[in-house]
DNA sequence: TGTTGACTTAAACCACAGTTTAAGTCGTAG
DNA sequence: CTACGACTTAAACTGTGGTTTAAGTCAACA
């Protein structure tokens, strides 16, 4: 058995969090010893791993609090605890893609610094007679892309960045 | 020149987000009419999809702000831009690999339903004569894991998800 | 020449996810 | 036996990121 404090410890998850986290209904399998105290079993940690991955996945508390709900109800939600995963992770698939996405992006924005720097000034990439980007700037980028061996070499600044 | 309805629904943000933003001085380079009405440019879209891009991976709005003034200020701040967006290629790295770890992580709970469901009942997966899921469960997933051919044969429900 | 509809502002309001505070209860080590 | 540290609670407070409201301005169209 385990106090909260070595619960928070071990999670590293802070005590108070974890208290919030029993008050909105997500530990109602924590027992408590004579004096009041929370005792926490070995399989609670299991949950606790549990909810702080749905947490870390973006999962509102309250839709946390009702995974656990289904978990205290027994098997016969089993099939509603496995549908329930199974959504979340596709959201976590989608949530891998976006991320990938704004990763493109910004390596985008990044040659853009590159070559910038390199030439001294953002003028580069203006279009001609105007402080505006070039509408062709991120297709130049896009072509670069296509035909080079090594993202680093097209994006990441010569050493001295440090 | 475009209104910020015409911005909001190009862009897909709430025109009173965008009215947040600005004054939150993410928007320093909005031009306005004679009536006081924001007036966006082509080339404004461009600073906004940086933003958007920045928002969605996660930057704070000040942090955002900080970024939004270095490119004010013009090409003697290009390489503190690049080190900007540099350690946020960093950030977003990680934070793919995070997002990774914790679908690898719902994918042995998916598992662990999956085969809980096909028995009927989750005790398959407790340590005898206990209600405690059994310590070598996870090395039983991962040993299937790693002799699997497809992840989808381990860890989906056959067709009845629906 | 109204009257829409889209815009403007400041200020109030909201949800979410905790964190902090204040007051109190235990168990144990000196 | 008392003092300390770790715990308990309810309630107040915080920060972030907006959204909503109220009151007003303006351009264009019937």
């Amino acid at each position: 058995m385990y106090s909260i404090g070595d619960v928070a410890t071990m999670m590293g998850i802070n005590p108070s969090a974890l208290r919030f986290y029993d008050r909105q209904g997500l530990l109602p399998f924590v027992a408590r010893d004579k004096a009041g105290r929370r005792q926490f079993s070995k399989n609670d940690l299991n949950f606790i791993e549990v909810i702080d991955c749905l947490k870390k996945s973006g999962v509102p508390v309250k839709d946390i609090g009702h995974f656990v709900q289904l978990c205290m109800a027994g098997d016969s939600t089993l099939h509603e605890r496995y549908a329930y995963l199974d959504k979340e992770e596709q959201m976590l698939q989608d949530k891998l893609r976006e991320t990938q996405a704004q990763l493109d992006f910004l390596r985008y924005k990044k040659w853009y610094y590159k070559t910038s720097v390199e030439a001294g000034t953002e003028k580069i990439h203006f279009a001609p007679g105007t402080n505006e980007v070039d509408p062709q700037t991120k297709a130049i980028y896009q072509k670069e892309l296509a035909h080079c061996q090594n993202l680093r070499d097209l994006i990441d600044l010569a050493q001295d960045d440090a």
